[in-house]
DNA sequence: GCTGGTTATGTCAACGTTGACATTACACTG
DNA sequence: CAGTGTAATGTCAACGTTGACATAACCAGC
């Protein structure tokens, strides 16, 4: 392997002087400058990162530590910060977590280990990970959920407001039987959109019957058994309301199963949109995320933390955005 | 920072000592390697990967250079191959290439100054990066497309016969004038499939029309627009095969523009699945690819070409399953 | 009790880079 | 012309780890 000083050798002068060019710092004579970029080309010299890296002790890596990279809403944001990790030349590591803390907090680990420049991370419910990068100070972005006592920048949506939206956009189509299927106790977001869905219920004048609302564990699987166990009810719903994409999914896959059809039998609004939202027939009404713009809020959170290790944690909150299709189609 | 110093002093051993007790090596006094352990649990030290990386010159990172990450063919993929980089102990980093080959060659160069383990790599059309990976004799497995002239791990599907199936499906059905939208001419499984459709239509008797075929971009808007232009013709298809998932988007978005129905109106059989084929209504017919499996069937190459670096090249070909859904109903 | 072999531990250099500091050269000022 | 300041370049150590080698300790065999 080539190394800056066979590059120093062959042009005459000392590796210093060949760093300070590569790495186009002024005070270089422009003639040695040049020598020394013709041997880079002859000896087709290619710095060495890791020593670099070594060196200054900080790597060009970001972490995204999320649960499933084959869930859109993750798909999406990651695109979102490697575009802006691309621009600001940063490497993006993506890690699945799968929603396990020993995983999460084994991701964490090599993040200390590898010296990664910053993580962005969707918190688990124990958010093991969370704290150990916490307390070791490591540059991070929390997204998607809030986590109690971690104090970090956070992107987050206005969940409340968006899942109060979609429900009372069910009750002015007329709809009074509303159920909701929404996440894990300890899961912020499913907290969150829960009390919108109340509060939506309120503002509409009706009052909230426990026994319309499931945890699940916004899986594909938990959405089916949640639908069938509201289906199983003596006076079932005539509307849901879904907390996420997948869970969304399986509800629906239950509906088809059983041969109903939204909006006839039961209307539908699922919180997160789905690429082929719109190819679905009936199209499915959602509270579409800022994905991608969530994503690409944390690259810039990121890249500013970093510049600036000081400042006070902030928190951005991007709005949801209700897509009315035909699932949602008022109650005839 | 704690270092290995800190922790030799604190156990009063030397540094090498700990290195061999912390990576598990025989031949270290119990007593002593409890010590040493003792150590690294009092000051809480981590070993520096970055310099473990400079002194062993590799790391535990694996590229994938892809062309976009929100493409479900993609997100499976890299599904795939992070379930083996896990179990391996790699690490992923995320490559979207855009099919841009200037983009491409820049990752290309940074797998290399970075010291990255290893590469998977879908070639763009001029495959730039992929030159100078195999040149510099990275461990590289390429997916997807094959590369005239580069000698290196592949992983395939057996696209022309894939595509033969879809279209015979089609045939058998009881449709004659099929057609094709296809990808760019320079690619390779966009001629592969068109391959695998001339002769299906040659097997079942039908003379192949080349006003039929469209080549497009294998993205949504050129799915689109291909299918606009076939729907112009004097004497319009009555079938279509689609060779890759974004598309047949494209085409069921003019489609449903049009007020047009599959499959009354025009049968459809897409290559490549898609994740709610089975939601929309009417259910798509695919020719579905082993996505998740071509990214762990990649990884594992990989893991195997590190093992080996002198075991001659291989290529591995997948095979892809039909799944008759709504879109292809025979013809009435 | 000496020799040779085996095992456990320590010493030290090297991986390739960069920044702090030292040195040199040169120009400008009074 | 001596003295001072500035700019360009070189020297050298350090980043933290690990493996090659050296050394020390111990045991077995004759």
């Amino acid at each position: 392997m080539t190394t800056i000083y066979d590059v120093a050798r062959r042009s005459g002068v000392s590796p210093a002087t060949v760093s300070r060019v590569l790495s186009g710092r002024r005070n270089v004579d422009p003639e040695l400058s040049e020598k020394v970029r013709a041997a880079v080309a002859e000896l087709g010299y290619r710095p060495n990162g890791v020593a670099r890296n070594l060196r200054k002790s900080s790597t060009n890596l970001w972490a995204v530590v999320i649960s499933d990279i084959e869930n859109p809403f993750f798909t999406s944001l990651v695109r979102g910060l490697e575009d802006v990790a691309q621009t600001e030349g940063y490497h993006v590591v993506l890690c699945n977590s799968d929603e396990d803390s020993a995983k999460e907090a084994a991701y964490a680990s090599a993040v200390l280990t590898d010296q990664m420049a910053g993580v962005v991370i969707s918190p688990t419910s124990t958010a093991e990970g969370v704290h150990l990068l916490a307390d070791a100070k490591i540059p991070m972005v929390m997204i998607d959920r809030r986590v109690e006592g971690v104090e970090a920048d956070t992107v987050l949506v206005d969940n409340e407001h968006g899942a109060f939206e979609g429900v009372k956009h069910l009750i002015d189509g007329g709809y009074r039987r509303i159920a909701c299927i929404t996440g894990p106790r300890k899961v912020s977001t499913a907290m969150d959109r829960l009390a919108g869905y109340r509060s939506a219920l309120r503002a509409g004048g009706i009052r909230y019957d426990k026994d319309l609302v499931r945890h699940a564990d916004f899986r594909e699987a938990g959405g089916y058994a949640a639908m069938e166990s509201l289906l199983e009810l003596d006076d079932p719903p005539e509307a849901l309301f879904a907390t996420n994409n997948l869970m969304t999914v399986g509800a629906l896959e239950c509906l088809a199963r059983k041969g109903l059809r939204a909006p006839d039998d039961i209307a539908i609004v699922g919180f997160d949109d789905i690429p082929w939202a719109d190819l679905v027939v009936p199209s499915l009404t959602t509270v579409a995320q800022p994905t991608y713009e969530l994503g690409r809020t944390a690259g810039l959170l990121l890249k500013d933390r970093t510049a600036s290790p000081g400042r006070p944690p902030s928190t951005v909150t991007l709005r949801t955005e209700l897509h009315i299709r035909a699932t949602s189609a008022p109650k005839k």
